[in-house]
RNA sequence: GCCGCGUUGGUCAAUCGGUUAAGACGCCUCCCUUUCACGGAGGAAUGAGGGGUUCGACUCCCCUACGCGGUACCA
């Protein structure tokens, strides 16, 4: 990039930017998920907070797969993720699905390449790690071995590590055997007590941990897969990451990652940390789950997503009828303001108005009665060209046909009911299909002669009625009512009743305006023949 | 157990040493609407506890409690 820019600029300026350039680096994220399951509702935030700043600062954001774990891997789950993002508006610039200057992308195929493992060998030549020989079974033999009730999780580390079969701690000449004989065998880092390792957090501040109870991590895995904590490091050096955005949990294992940059890339490359709070559970504590949202009837995933082994389906909040605007908008909002009073933003707005160091410390808990109300928000200010398509789709699947000309107007008179997508169908339905049920018994009991007569009247008027459109439809209506000295007020809900077929709905003589003549008047006979003469 | 992070109404939250401690969701009341919503006007409800520092603490420090996260050849 410097040498491009070379030939374009002056040369006093080429001094600036030459001078520059190893300090100015330039902004890129990444969203680094492990193809599991359906995406959550955190890591979609944690793609949102990456995206926003990315974009913000005019950088890159870039998906990287981070499928090391073989046993875990569930297939379907990366494309999942890309169609989520792609849902949400958030689409990565790199990544496995389009490619990039810094591929491949997928941890599995970099594996292959050998870069992890390079990087291993040399942490070992340089003394910073060390091959270990435990099998799973010795592992859990010393963790049993060494338990008490102080230490319920003893780890393998400074303390203990001499007690192992390590390199560190066999004869060179017996681990000169063991690794000839194809011995299967783990690269942990060596982690020396009585260090402090601190550093800054975007939203934390500095923060601090002392290497005494930091263990061995394995770095290298006896399959040759790299763990999270070497592929993060390598992969954010190599893919020249700038800023690292993720969840809380990692926080603990962050020292971990500082000694790796240390050792194999300087810390003055590592880039900038940020550790988002935790998305809880509404009631009670702790990180909310699928199974909370199952438990409490509300999609915790961006899209449906089937588990292709268990065959176990979760909904999603697009299938629940949220709008992509609405769910990145109230995903934004929950651990983020921007200090003032407005909660309704567009993404362009996000990415102008966002900032690292006004999300929150604390783990916010998730409320599904909030989220609704972003969404209804959306619904009412987009205009609903913006999704009738959508919702044109729900009828469809409901069997209702909607060719009705007025479409979209009807969608717009409706709006303002509608929470959520589906909420359509209840609340439009009946301009496209004739009611079902009929709430006779809400206005039987005070049906009268008159009355009778006054539907019947009204159909011979309504069948010369020049206009028809809401207005002149409601005075014409109110001078016959007077006419028959019946209140209007009696009149119009048998008349709301008789359309719709509940005590619901918009303005009656918009619905009748909508209908149509024909329309309107075959409903109204048909009740009044339901009636007793 | 140990390590780390956190703690303002039921929930999301503003405040960055001096305010009657905003606003939103939800809840309640009223108005509008001869339906139901939308909308409008009100209302109830908050600084975990204890010590400091300070003329003054929700804001700074310490302790305690509580919660969360981590403590895997999972990420």
């Amino acid at each position: 990039m410097c040498i491009r820019s070379y030939r374009f600029v002056t040369s006093n300026l080429v001094i600036y930017w030459v001078h520059l350039c190893p300090m100015s680096k330039k902004v890129r994220l990444r969203f680094a998920p492990s193809p599991t399951g359906g995406l959550h509702l955190g890591g979609v935030r944690t793609v949102l907070y990456n995206y926003l700043f990315a974009r913000q600062h005019g950088g890159e954001f870039i998906l990287r797969i981070e499928d090391t774990d073989q046993t875990r891997y569930v297939s379907g789950a990366e494309e999942y993720i890309i169609d989520c993002l792609k849902w949400c508006g958030l689409e990565p610039d790199e990544g496995p699905h389009k490619g990039g200057p810094f591929g491949p992308y997928r941890q599995s195929e970099r594996k292959v390449l050998g870069i992890y493992e390079k990087y291993a060998r040399q942490l070992v030549e340089q003394g910073y790690a060390y091959y270990a020989f435990d099998t799973p079974e010795e592992l859990e033999q010393m963790r049993e071995k060494f338990k008490t009730p102080e230490n319920p999780s003893p780890q393998y580390g400074h303390t203990l590590r001499h007690r192992m079969r390590n390199s560190l701690h066999l004869p060179d000449d017996e681990t000169q055997q063991l690794l000839a004989a194809g011995t299967p065998y783990t690269i942990r880092i060596k982690v020396d007590p009585g260090q402090q390792i601190s550093f800054t957090d975007m939203i934390r501040g500095e923060v601090t941990f002392s290497t005494d109870g930091i263990d061995d991590k394995v770095l290298l895995k006896a399959d040759g897969m790299p763990t999270y904590h070497l592929a993060v490091v390598v992969d954010d050096f190599l893919m020249e990451i700038s800023h690292a955005f993720r969840g809380e949990e990692w926080l603990p294992s962050a020292p971990v990652h500082i000694l790796l940059w240390r050792y194999l890339f300087g810390e003055d490359k590592m880039p900038k940390w940020a550790h988002l709070p935790l998305i809880l559970k509404p009631d009670g504590n702790g990180k909310l789950s699928k199974r909370d949202g199952d438990r409490l009837g509300f999609p915790v995933f961006a899209m449906n997503w089937t588990d292709p082994k268990t065959g176990e389906a979760a909904t999603g909040f697009r299938e629940r009828g949220f709008l992509p605007q609405a769910f990145v908008n109230l995903l934004a909002a929950l651990g983020w303001n921007d200090g003032t009073n407005q909660e309704l933003y567009t993404i362009d707005e996000l990415i102008e108005k966002f900032s690292m160091d006004r999300v929150h410390k604390s783990g916010a808990k998730f409320d599904f009665e909030k989220a609704k109300w972003f969404n209804h928000e959306w619904i009412k200010q987009l205009p609903v060209t913006a999704y009738s398509p959508l919702v044109k789709a729900l009828f469809d699947e409901q069997g209702i046909p909607t060719e009705a000309t007025h479409f979209e107007k009807i969608l717009e008179l409706v709006k303002d009911r509608c929470t959520v997508l589906p909420d359509f169908i209840p609340n439009a339905g009946f301009f496209f299909q004739r009611p079902a049920t009929i709430d006779l018994a809400a206005f039987q009991p005070k049906w009268t002669p008159a009355k009778q007569l006054f539907f019947v009247e009204l159909i011979r008027q309504w069948q010369l009625e020049q206009g028809w459109d809401s207005h002149t439809l409601e005075t014409g209506f109110k001078e016959m009512a007077a006419a028959a000295t019946i209140k209007p007020g009696e009149l119009l809900l048998p008349l709301r009743i008789m359309l719709v077929g509940g005590k619901f709905g918009p303005h009656v003589f918009d619905i009748v305006a909508l209908l149509g003549r024909q329309e309107t008047i075959d409903r109204v006979k048909h009740v009044l023949s339901l009636m007793p003469a």
